[in-house]
DNA sequence: TCTGGGGTCCTAGGACCC
DNA sequence: TCTGGGGTCCTAGGACCC
C-alpha cells in the first residue's frame, strides 16, 4: 500500500486571548490538536502528528519529532535548548550540499550554529540570514493561502536510453497533452515554455523560449517543444529523460494591448 | 537511494535601455 | 568612440522540498 502524508499549517493566534504570553498560547493551543487528531482517527481511521510552537518552522519540527501519532510542543522559552543538539540538516532548506559546507566551516549541529559568529554566506549565499534566524528559532514567514501555480512541467525518463525519433515524439506528445490539461484546469495560459533533457551520463540541459502569446494547447506546445530540440541540436545522443515545461502564467486570452496613438 | 516526478527559489551572465 | 552606472528582462543551471 502506497503512503500518503499530508501537511498543513493552521494559525490560530488570532483566537487566543491577547493576555497570553507566548508560552500560555501554545500550550493553550493544546486541546485543539488533541481534537484534530481525534476526528482525523474517527473520520479517516488514520494516525497524524501535531506540532505547535510559535511560528511554521518550528511547529513542523515539532510535527517531526514523535513522528506517528505523536502531539508535541515546543515553547519559546525551550526552543533555543531544543534546536541545539539537532544536524543542520534538520533546518528546511539545509539540504546535502549546504550541510557539507557548513561541515567545513566546522558547523555540524544547530548549536553550532547558534554559537558561531563565522560568515555563512560562502555557503548558504543570501539563506544565511534566515539560517542564523532559524538556528535560534525565528521564522516569521506568514501562512500561505494563495494556490497559485507558478509553472507546469511533465518529464519522462526511458526504461532505455533512446535517440528514436518515434519514441521521443509519442513521449513528448503526451506530456504536452499533460501539460496542456493542467493549463487548461488552472484556466490559465504560458509565455514560456522550456524542454529538458537529461543524457546517459546524467548530464541534464534546459532550452527555453519566451513567447509574445501565451500557448494553451497540447499542439503548440509539442511544437515549440520539438523545435527547441531541434534548434538547440539537444538530440545528438541517447536520451535518457526528456521532459517539457511551461512557466510564467497569465490569463490564456491576454491580448496585446495597443494604445491608439 | 547510482539517481522518479513535479514543484519553488536563487544566482549569474548577457542583452538592452535610459 | 569610449566612458559610466543602474535597472529590468531573459536564459540556464543548481539546491532543495515533498
Amino acid at each position: 500500500l502506497a503512503g500518503l502524508a499530508l501537511l498543513a499549517y493552521l494559525d490560530v493566534s488570532a483566537h487566543l486571548d491577547e493576555s497570553m504570553t507566548v508560552d500560555e498560547g501554545i500550550e493553550a493551543a493544546r486541546p485543539l490538536a488533541a481534537e484534530i487528531k481525534r476526528r482525523i482517527r474517527e473520520e479517516y481511521g488514520l494516525s497524524a502528528s501535531v506540532g505547535i510552537s510559535s511560528n511554521k518552522f518550528l511547529a513542523k519540527l515539532a510535527s517531526d519529532f514523535q513522528k506517528p501519532d505523536g502531539l508535541t510542543l515546543i515553547k519559546d522559552s525551550d526552543k533555543v535548548a531544543f534546536l541545539r543538539p539537532l544536524p543542520v540538516s534538520a533546518i528546511h532548506g539545509v539540504g546535502p550540499v549546504t550541510a557539507e559546507g557548513l561541515r567545513t566551516l566546522g558547523l555540524m549541529t544547530i548549536g553550532d550554529l547558534q554559537d558561531t559568529s563565522q560568515p555563512l554566506e560562502s555557503v548558504a549565499g543570501s539563506f544565511a540570514v534566515r539560517l542564523r534566524e532559524r538556528a535560534f528559532g525565528n521564522d516569521d514567514r506568514p501562512i500561505d493561502l494563495s494556490d497559485e501555480r507558478k509553472s507546469i512541467s511533465a518529464e519522462h525518463t526511458f526504461l532505455n536510453d533512446t535517440d528514436a525519433r518515434p519514441a521521443l515524439r509519442a513521449a513528448l506528445k503526451k506530456m504536452a497533452l499533460d501539460v496542456a490539461q493542467t493549463l487548461r484546469k488552472h484556466g490559465v495560459g504560458a509565455l514560456t515554455v522550456q524542454v529538458k533533457v537529461r543524457y546517459t551520463d546524467f548530464t541534464t540541459l534546459t532550452r527555453q523560449v519566451r513567447l509574445e502569446e501565451p500557448v494553451t494547447t497540447d499542439r503548440e506546445i509539442y511544437r515549440i517543444a520539438c523545435h527547441l530540440l531541434a534548434r538547440h541540436q539537444l538530440v545528438t545522443a541517447p536520451l535518457r529523460l526528456i521532459g517539457i515545461g511551461v512557466s510564467t502564467l497569465v490569463a490564456p486570452s491576454q491580448q496585446q494591448l495597443r494604445l491608439p496613438i
